[in-house]
DNA sequence: CACTGTCTTGCAAACGCATGCAGCGAGGTA
DNA sequence: TACCTCGCTGCATGCGTTTGCAAGACAGTG
């Protein structure tokens, strides 16, 4: 053993009496050692605490066991658990998770993806953060496969894991007529998404399937504040609608928290609001959100997967976006 | 260019007609190049999509650039929070964060450990996780500077950024007293967190220094089914305490929603709440959580420079506890 | 005993880069 | 011209692995 603590395949090799080769081999699975040496080199590493070099190996086999994850927005609760299952289910397949936070200025993804390569990712997953099909390209001549995770794009051949966005934004729609809500109202996330986007278009179709438009829109970004300001431009005012349609769970929580605290308004009584996502905090009584609940161990394990698969070397095409559900609560 | 698409300095180096070195040194700050090769091996690289492999390099240097962040709760608003920041901070200074995460039981963690040590990791930070000393010895054994975050750890010369708990504790003790209560309770996190501990003696010191002692103690364990578990235990009773001190926000979320939806308790006349943390949704109208502020920024501050140092080579010694600071709002 | 086939093992060559060392040329001084 | 200095540059080596290849060991067969 060096001085600096690092013990090398040679050094166990030494101890053992037996070729670095010999070492190597016990610990890459499948490879051919008889079970006497194979048991004299597992007493020397143990002894010595030795455990192979994630590094080098990637070095030479080119698969350094990583994956990195861009993720735009934290305070979202629904990414940490997403993060969560993430690794977990990574960790299951021997693979882990290198994050790299990302604002959403284009250029400084370009930037973050740039750095994620040196680092010889095996795979990337990108959760809401957009992709340009210039950074698509390189990505591809760099040979990592890149998952979209609750954002789609039109480049030919991309992977995205996404709900059915659409059906959702449906169901609520159906939900808030059954309701016999009339003077509806949508609170947008940021346009630029496909899941806004596909949420909003499945939302008007509901309501022009009942007849019905929009009563009232707005813009959140999927930012709190902005939502918050969202909700004060569409209610403050005597017209106000009976309910809203907010494009995450996130910014419903502001909108309601603008709503109670600042208007004075009851929900549902006085509005009703739906939210989507269904994360933790939206089933907590404080604010009993009717949304619509993302299968968010349903969308990591189908990213998973085809993660896996195309680091395998096979092409996947993409899932079918995941179903989703209408969690009825308090807000409706 | 190899027809996988990887990019050498090799290729970069005939293209430009200098040899390897002066393409390692044109992306190696402070070497010796001339402006005139600088320029040809810039073109060159630019041209053909060229950047170091990071890997390659952190062999040869001992470096990785990375970091190893073990994290047990994400589900906890406080974590994401201080992840965005120390990934943030991080990344300021070149470095990237691996994500591990991993459950309370030892043996979990020490394999967690292992796992990140394979990857050649520069520092470690461990956020709410426990650390044997056997762990630490390994970690030292390995040359790899370990940072607690959030919790710390009676073993010499183990660096742990914390708050002052203890303060954070008693300013809560003396803040329900000067609000008049007498009957006060407490609901405590897992007892084996230094975090815990603290928070509790500066309470009790704080209860005792007014003549007061615990109305009531019950354990959260920092699990939020635990905690409302807890909150039934101390208040489905006609002999209930008017205040509780929860021993973080997160907690303090649940046993509200307890005392509040299914108790039909009114807070704060009924019960004062205190919290600890002051996570972002505690200033949401929905709770306005009287709570004790944790500086995040300067905690990961801290954390950032210690482990800088520490890689550095210099030994640092602890940091000072972190100031807390009381957030009255509408529990109290 | 010779021959063949099956296991096991060591050798040596990569992987992509950084870096000490020595050599090169240009410029300055005597 | 001879000599020295100094800034640049290339060569070669090494970081800790994996892996194709070939050789050795051994058993089975005729």
């Amino acid at each position: 053993m060096s001085p600096t603590g690092k013990v090398t395949s040679l050094d166990v090799a030494k101890r053992a009496g037996v070729s670095r080769s010999a070492v190597s081999r016990v610990f890459t699975p499948g490879a051919s050692v008889s079970e006497r040496t194979a048991q004299k080199v597992r007493d020397a590493a143990d002894a010595l605490g030795y455990r192979p070099n994630v590094l080098a190996r990637a070095m030479l086999t080119g698969k350094s066991k990583i994956i990195g994850l861009v993720v735009a927005y934290l305070d979202n609760h629904f990414y940490p658990k997403i993060l969560e299952l993430l690794s977990e289910a990574l960790e299951r397949e021997g693979y882990h998770v290198l994050v790299f936070m990302a604002s959403h200025t284009a250029s400084d993804i370009e930037d973050v993806v740039s750095q994620i390569l040196d680092y010889q990712v095996d795979g990337l997953v990108l959760a809401s953060v957009a992709l340009s099909s210039d950074l698509a390209d390189r990505c591809r001549a760099s040979g990592v496969p890149v998952v979209l995770f609750n954002r789609k794009v039109e480049i030919e051949g991309e992977l995205a894991v996404v709900s059915d966005n659409r059906t959702g934004g449906q169901i609520v729609a159906q939900h808030l007529i059954d309701l016999g809500r009339t003077r509806i109202g949508h609170i947008a996330g940021w346009e630029g998404a496909s899941t806004q986007r596909d949420r909003e278009a499945g939302f008007m179709e509901g309501l022009r399937a009942a007849g019905l438009g929009l009563y009232a829109r707005e813009v959140g970004d999927f930012r709190l504040n902005r939502a918050k300001d969202a909700a004060r431009r569409m209610f403050d005012t005597d017209a106000r609608p009976d309910a809203v349609f907010v494009a995450n769970d996130y910014m419903a929580f502001g909108v309601m928290d603008v709503l109670r605290a600042e208007l004075g308004l009851r929900v549902p009584q006085d509005v009703a609001v739906v939210g989507f996502d269904d994360v933790p905090s939206a089933g907590w009584p404080a604010y009993d959100l009717t949304t619509v609940r993302q299968n968010a161990a349903a969308m990591v394990d189908a990213t998973v997967a085809a993660l896996i698969t195309e680091i395998s070397g096979e092409r996947v095409d993409a899932p079918d976006p995941l179903a989703v559900e209408l969690v009825k609560r308090g807000t409706t």
